[in-house]
Formats: structure tokens, sequence, C-alpha cells
DNA sequence: CCCACTTCAATCATTTTCGTATGAATTTGA
DNA sequence: TCAAATTCATACGAAAATGATTGAAGTGGG
């Protein structure tokens, strides 16, 4: 086989499950996918792929093919990746991914801080639920709160501990009276969100489990903003950072002072890029704004950076569509 | 880069040195060949190719690409080599590739005995100056006179020890004297072959010195049929095979019978196609053959396959045009 | 120094490939 | 069980890539 444009059109089929959702992500029709699927197939005179309750579901062969088509696809990512470093100039377009939270409030206010030096670096905030995809270049630099580890040659660097606190509406603790100590949270109603790269953003400790556990849990999403807007609403007992990110002039009070939870959050790049000049100033640029900020953080100050009027350069927003944030919550103020 | 078909194109143009010979291998036109190199360029913004005396040289960051295009290659062909070993028959092609002197001589007729058993396999002998590349699947199994070693998960198996002598026509012996001791070799002219792999046909030590050096080179070539012509022509003293395989009815003599030398055949096959069914029936069927003939090889018997009606399926012949074996040295004979 | 040879860019007709639109089959939800 | 929604195959017009040819530029040999 000499010709290769058939390999990641087939692992895009493989990955999606059909041949219309990869001709999507691919940006080609769907007929022309199943051609080229079919030339492969013809090709190696073995059929790739099997339907299994409508999905479609690589074969024996199909699966060991993926296996050397994913590595050549590690190999074509890296191609793109060095291509990046090649232009070593302090102009161009710098791709953030980050968590909801930081991402929209305190990021865009410190990246414009960044851009009143260098101008010429346009900066793009992708909001995600999910991670992006670092070896493949979704993102350029992510912000989570798990290291990597030393996976995928990609390099972490822990650069905040946030401190989170309990918080509840007035109105809340009027109707249920407020706890006095943490087992009283068991007669409580919880709100949890699940936005840290899967875990739940309440009081758990290292192994996962509730070390205060509610009554019952009255709401739960993957958005901090819908997260914040039930605790306003007086769904329940939830878990807010205390740095004021979250609840600032929203009328939430704290719950339990005395219950700090602390989460690590890491700065991740793929190794290839920090040889990239700009993707290095931006890298490097954010640990120290971290750094000077870190006691914000923790929830024992205010930030050093204007985050009220952040503006994020012509980047993408991911925010869901019905979520509109306030005037408290500053993001992509064009 | 989600297109992947013009990686192999830059690679061929990078190995080939001009887009004319890229596209010859390619199968392409020289016109095609230069749009798609210049899409590359376009692309990642940078040239790949820079011309250097008329030869196109990979730039830095060309030549850092295609460290990474050669394992997607790696890859690709391991997809290829997959595919043959789905086929689980014995039927089909199997390519062999051979050193002139074996591969013309020996094993025609011994490929021939091959498909008294098994007629649907057919068989492909490539004779090569050089040796094809099986990580590749430029042929299935090959003969060489090197042991691959452990690299790139190639088998290789030693099948046999040849013995070789020193030989000259008559004629030449006449004109010149025959010699009586080896240091008299150093007052002949000599006949030298590079066919074995890069190494030349003469008595070498492990080092590659000359254990006795001929006063003067008269005749050198990469082709034993050249050098065997060479020989009877009476150009000088020269090394042979013992087995008869060369020198039968050639009318040359042996010279100094106390001088022997010893190389050693391998059989060579990458590791995944020896799943497949009927590249293992012949590989092992060789590895028989060898061990069959082991004394012809030695150069103390004949044969015991008829090398005589030997009978090539259809493959290629790769000798060179003005090159015609003579009804001594039976050659794809149709 | 000139000539022959090879290599590469440019042009245009042709072939191939692709995308839109439609219909059949299968799955999902009520 | 029926209806709605996906999913995939087919047909045809449109677009893009390809190949043959020509001409220009550069290299190497005599």
């Amino acid at each position: 086989m000499k010709n290769w444009s058939d390999y990641p059109i087939f692992l895009a089929v493989a990955e999606a499950g059909s041949l219309t959702a990869a001709g999507r992500t691919l940006g080609m029709s769907q007929p022309t996918v199943g051609r080229r699927i079919r030339a492969l197939e013809d090709h190696f005179g073995t059929s790739l792929l099997k339907r299994e309750n409508g999905q479609l579901v690589p074969t024996n062969f199909g699966q060991s093919m993926l296996d050397h088509i994913r590595r050549m696809q590690d190999e074509a990512s890296a191609i793109d990746r060095s291509s990046a470093t090649l232009e070593d100039s302090l102009s161009g377009v710098v791709r953030l991914s980050a968590t909801e939270g930081v991402g929209t409030s305190w990021l865009p206010g410190v990246m414009q801080n960044f851009r009143r030096e260098h101008p010429d670096v346009l900066v793009d905030i992708g909001i995600g639920f999910q991670s992006f995809n670092l070896a493949q270049r979704e993102a350029d630099i992510a912000l989570r709160w798990r290291s990597p580890g030393e996976q995928n040659s990609l390099i972490g660097r822990k650069v905040a501990e946030v401190g989170f606190g309990l918080f509840a509406s007035p109105d809340y603790l009027a109707r249920r009276g407020a706890p006095k100590t943490p087992e009283d949270l068991m007669q409580h109603d919880g709100v949890i969100a699940q936005i840290m790269d899967g875990k739940s953003l309440w009081l758990m400790d290292e192994g996962g489990k509730m070390k205060f556990e509610p009554k019952q849990i009255t709401f739960n999403t993957n958005s901090i903003w819908a997260f914040d807007q039930a605790l306003v609403h007086g769904y329940g007992i939830g878990i807010l950072p205390m740095c004021g990110l979250m609840n600032r002039d929203l009328g939430v009070v704290r719950v339990l002072p005395e219950i700090v939870h602390m989460e690590s959050l890491y700065l991740v790049a793929h190794q290839d890029l920090k040889r990239s000049m700009r993707i290095r100033a931006v890298f490097d640029y954010l640990v120290g704004a971290f750094k000077q900020d870190s006691a914000f953080f923790k929830g024992l100050g205010v930030s050093e950076f204007d985050c009220e009027n952040a503006g994020v350069a012509p980047g993408h927003n991911m925010l869901p569509p019905g979520l509109n944030p306030n005037k408290n919550m500053p993001v992509a103020a064009e």
C-alpha cells in the first residue's frame, strides 16, 4: 500500500462508529468515507469493519491494522508539532485549554496582561468539559486538575494549590439551619459538580471516598456555572473555591469554615512545544502568574490581576449556549 | 495534517534525489510529484528540499520530518505484512530474493521440486545485486551471505557452509604457469567479484584483509556470471564455489587445492511472514533442501536436485540485459 | 567553450474523485 | 407496534487532481 490517505479515514470511522460521524469529524461526505473504506477493504481483500447493533466495529484484522495506524498517527502528530516549533517567533496563536472556573474567570484577565507585553501573540482559550488532546495538538497548553504523569512525553507543572470551602445560600440555611459540626452535613442536601477531569467537586479524600457524606444529592452537573446557580437557588450545600472566583457577589455564604479542601492545579504542555518560543513564553508567564496569585488561590487574598475587564482574543468559547455568564462572571467580553 | 498521502511521496523524492526519479519509482508523473511536494511545503510554510549540485537534499526540517515518515512507513509495511499472513492458504506468490550464483543455478531446480508438492504456490525469484528490503516486503524470503543479526525483527538461519576454491583457465595457466605455493599467488593476476553483499569474492579473512594478495586485479565485477566469463577467458586466477554450480563444463581447473575458503549462507525472513502458511512452507522446505545438499555446497558431492532443467515460475529475472546465461547456467527457462 | 543530457515549471485535455440529493434499511423511542 | 430518526448505498453533476507535452534552466563531458 503506497497510498496512506485512507488510513486516517479508517481510524476516524473506527473511533466514530459510523461512516456519517466519521465524515463529520473528517470534513468529508459520507459517501466518500464509505468509498475509501471499501477501497481499503478491496485492497486487502478482507473486511475491516463489521456491523454490531448499528455500530461499526473493527474486525480482528481491522483491529490489528488500527494498532499500526495509531502509531502512524503519533508520528504524524509529531511532525505537526515540530512544524509548530519551527515558527520561532513571538507572534501567532497559542491555544490554551482550561477548566471552566479558572479558564473563564481568571485566565482571560491574566492573558490580557500578557498581551500587553506581547501584542502579537493571539490567545485562543478553549473551555472544555473534557480534556483536550495535547499530543494531537488540539491545544498547546492545558490547565488540568491532574498531573499528566510521565506519559506521552507531556510535561506537567504544579502551579497552584486551590483552596475549597463549603458554601450555601442564606435562603437555604434559613430554611434548613446551618450545620454546626461536620457531622451535621449528613442531614443536609448536597450539590455536586463533576468538573475536575472526572473527579467530583466534593469533599473527597485521595481514594475518592467522601469524607462527609450529605444526606442526598439534590443537584449534579458537569458545569461549574450551573453548579453555582444551583447553590444560589438553594439546592443545598456545595463546595466552591474560596478564592472568590465563583462566589463573588453571588450572596452565598461560607458554611463550616473549619473545613478546607485543597486541590492541585497543573499546567501541562507537550515536550516538543516547549521548544516553541511563544508557547514557552505563555507557559512561563502563566507559571509566574500562578505563583504571584498563590495566596489568592488558597483563599487568602485577592487576585493581583484584573478579572473584571478580561478579554479573550479571537478564540472559541465552549460554554453551552444557554449558559450566559452574568457580569459577575466575566468571560469573553470582546 | 490529516492527509498522509504526500508523506510517502516526499520520502521517495528524498531517497531518489530528484522529482523525476521519484515519479518513476512511484508510478506517477513528474509534475504530480512536484505539485505534491509543493503542497507539503505550503502547508508547513517552509521548504523541505534544497538543491545541491543538482541533487534534491532535505533541509533540516525536512530531515527531521523524514525520520517520522520512515517510522510511519515501518508501520505501513507491517500492515502489508500482516495482510499477507491473512491469506493462510498454500496458494499464492512467494517472493524469493537470492544472490546470483545460488539464485540462478540451484534455487530454480529446488523450487521446481517444491512445486511438485505444492503446485498452487507461485515462486517469484528476484536476483539482485543489492539486498532486497525484507522489512518493506520487497521479498518474502531472502538468501544472504550475512546474518541479519537481531535487527528489524528479521529471523535468519544459517543453511549452508559453502566451500570456495581457486580456479583459472588452462589457457591462462599454460601462459603464466600454475602457482605451486600460496605465496606464488602474489605473482599472478587476480579476478574479483563483489557479489557477497558488498564483500569481495576473494580470499579474505574476517577483518576483510586479503590473505593472499595477487599482483594486480585485472578484472573486477559485481556479477558472478561476468566473473565466470573472465576466468574462462584467461583474465587470471579467481575464487569460485567448489560445488560445481558455476564452473561445471566451463573448462576451468582448480589451482592450489589446499586453499579452501568457507562462507556461510543464511536464509532470512521477516518474523511476521513466518506466520503465513505458504511462506513458512517454502522457508522450511528450503532449510531441508540446503541440509540435504550440505555436502554439495561444501564441494564434496553432487546436488540431489536437478539443476539442469530448472524452471522459474512467473517471476522477474534481474540479470542485466547483455548477460545471457548459456545452457550450463539454467535460468528462467519459462 | 559548446553541446548533449537531465531536470523542473507551465499549459491544457482527460480521468478520477468528490459532494449533493435521493431512496432503502435498520435502529430508537414512544 | 408504529413512527421518527439515523445510517448507508446509488446516481449524477461538479470540482479537483492527474498525465502528456512543451519549453527553460542548469549540469557535466568533450
